[in-house]
DNA sequence: ATGAAAGCGCTAACAT
DNA sequence: ATGTTAGCGCTTTCAT
């Protein structure tokens, strides 16, 4: 028969640790968490029993007490399948993980599939309700977030993967201007003279921007644009059309890894050759990028950073709050062409 | 000024709603959980009062009362970076926490960063502190692990992905062997006659076995035997080592899909076609394989249900510790050469 | 340096 | 149908 778990009563207890080593259950919380200061010889009483008896304090208990449970959230607010179908979101979780595992929190994660608004701020009170200490939102570009209406759950949290939001509130991202801008220029510098555009963004967005403004500063136009979904399908599709242009351009620009991903396959699909052909850059540097064929030169977002300030951000909060940007860097691969 | 938090003794608790519903606290407990029959129009006013102080009862005190934390956690026991860097893995740790928010659970996910045995059985031992009603294990297949030391933590446990344990305990996998017999079956049945296997498996490892009997039943040698790494540069560096063989097998059998697209990768580089030169089939079936180019013909796992299973055994053990098979899936594209 | 005891918010057994 | 009450295991204040 199998112990079921450590409810039920048949765990042991702090009360169990004092009687075996002799001292009040008091002191084996002192011991524990240095409350009070204790007899060294003492505590290795204490300390023998929590070895003899597999003691480990119940987090509940604690959770209850305290009122922290040492325990950080990780929301995707994105499609259902995004997390493991984009490889920089699946990154991401691990590094806040991480990150959260090398201070001492546990990670919950969880993602709503596509509920919204509503659905997200229900799964906040949720990990509210579960005494969390904090919870990371991964921005998806679809859902517009309230920080009014997130502070008022009363659970610290912060957004990432996101451009500074005019409502305010904690948030991290990128450099996405910055880097698009090294991307184009990148671009032009190896003689490329017409770049066109693959992604799903509004015209404001810091990329796309990045690719008009660069464009117009070499007095080309900044076209074509091709305004697919974010996903590999819509890479295809946007590779798809490409090939079928009369005079396609000589390279383009895409949003993310993923996508491109889906433009490399298309590409192929249709016989067009690459860089040959149709030089393609991209943004965010995941492994995939650097497996691909031909192997893409993609602008890299420091995921590790960004997750690190996520998870200090929510254990140790700003007097206030903020967005902070993360500088990035351009990884030349071979799909540019200009691969040494 | 934000609010910090649930805790800090600021929040809702069950007294106020009781208060304001002009009941006692357990008749807020019996509307909500239903512990007892209470009066249509008394649980009216209750479920009102919750609604406007946007009450949620403390899960750290229901836990520690009840035993429960409605909680369940997925370790990893892999390499560090597996999780995200596999996507089948990724696939895998999404598909379990689809599941458990299904049945009204939340999950812990962590990682035991190359820690070995001893690693593992410190973080089952810190969830179980933690109160988790199960954990699902990923198994890599570098960690042995023990049952019997599993058993003694006291949380009930199943591991995932694995062959079934002459140790015994809840596991579950898919049908490896007959997945890759079918794979073998198919290259034979399309004229290939030298096959080679890509992969880090032992002598008896289904998969491995599976294309050592099959070559036997056709009389051919089950050769070349390249073994390498579980990783995309392992699978890249087989395909270096086989362009450079004087008489290349016509066709490879590839253990997973992230190791085949290391092998894709590789032949490109190379100049080698697929399926021209060499036709690819590989195992997993996750979305990479998909876009890939050509895209992938590989056997595709039941990670949902593999997944849901492994939830339904934490959440309702079965009488009877067991390991449990699924079936697979020979998903048919370009890389086989048996493309429609 | 150590112990006694209050109480975190909840569930559930028992009383009404 | 509803109220009262005893803890769950812990941290922490206050005594000693």
């Amino acid at each position: 028969m199998v112990r079921q778990g450590g409810r039920g009563g048949r765990s042991v207890t702090r009360r169990d640790v004092a009687e075996r080593a002799g001292v009040s259950a008091a002191v084996v919380s002192y011991t524990l968490n240095g409350g009070a200061p204790v007899a060294p010889e003492t505590a290795q009483r204490v300390l023998k029993a929590v070895a003899e008896l597999g003691y480990r304090p119940n987090q509940a208990a604690r959770a209850l007490r305290s009122g922290s449970t040492r325990t950080l959230a990780f929301l995707t607010l994105d499609a259902d399948d995004a997390i493991f179908t984009n490889p920089i979101f699946a990154e991401y979780v691990h590094a806040v993980q991480r990150a959260a595992a090398e201070r001492g929190y546990a990670l919950y994660t969880a993602s709503t599939p596509g509920g919204g608004r509503a659905r997200t701020m229900q799964e906040l009170r949720e990990f509210a309700s579960r005494q969390v200490d904090g919870v990371v939102l991964l921005a998806s570009s679809e859902q517009q977030l309230d920080p009014a209406e997130l502070d008022a759950v009363g659970v610290p949290w912060v957004l990432v993967n996101t451009e500074e939001s005019p409502g305010g509130g904690n948030s991290i991202g990128a450099d996405l201007f910055g880097g698009a801008t090294v991307a184009m220029g990148h671009l032009f510098e190896h003689g490329y003279s017409s770049i066109g555009f693959v992604g799903d963004a509004p015209r404001s967005e810091p990329r796309r921007r990045a690719w008009r403004e660069v464009c117009a500063e070499h007095g080309v136009e900044a076209s074509p644009l091709f305004d697919v979904d974010f996903t590999r399908e819509g890479g295809r599709e946007a590779a798809l059309e490409l090939a079928d242009l009369s005079s396609p351009p000589r390279a383009v620009f895409v949003v993310s890894d993923r996508t491109a991903l889906g433009v490399l396959r298309g590409l192929h699909e249709c016989g067009v050759r690459v860089p040959e052909d149709v030089a393609v850059i991209s943004f965010d540097g995941s492994w995939e990028s650097a497996y691909a064929w031909p192997g893409l030169t993609s602008v890299r977002q420091p995921i590790e950073a960004m997750a690190a300030a996520a998870v200090d951000r929510l254990i140790s909060p700003p007097e206030e709050a903020s967005h902070q940007v993360f500088p990035v860097e351009l990884i030349v691969r071979e799909s540019c062409g200009a691969h040494a």
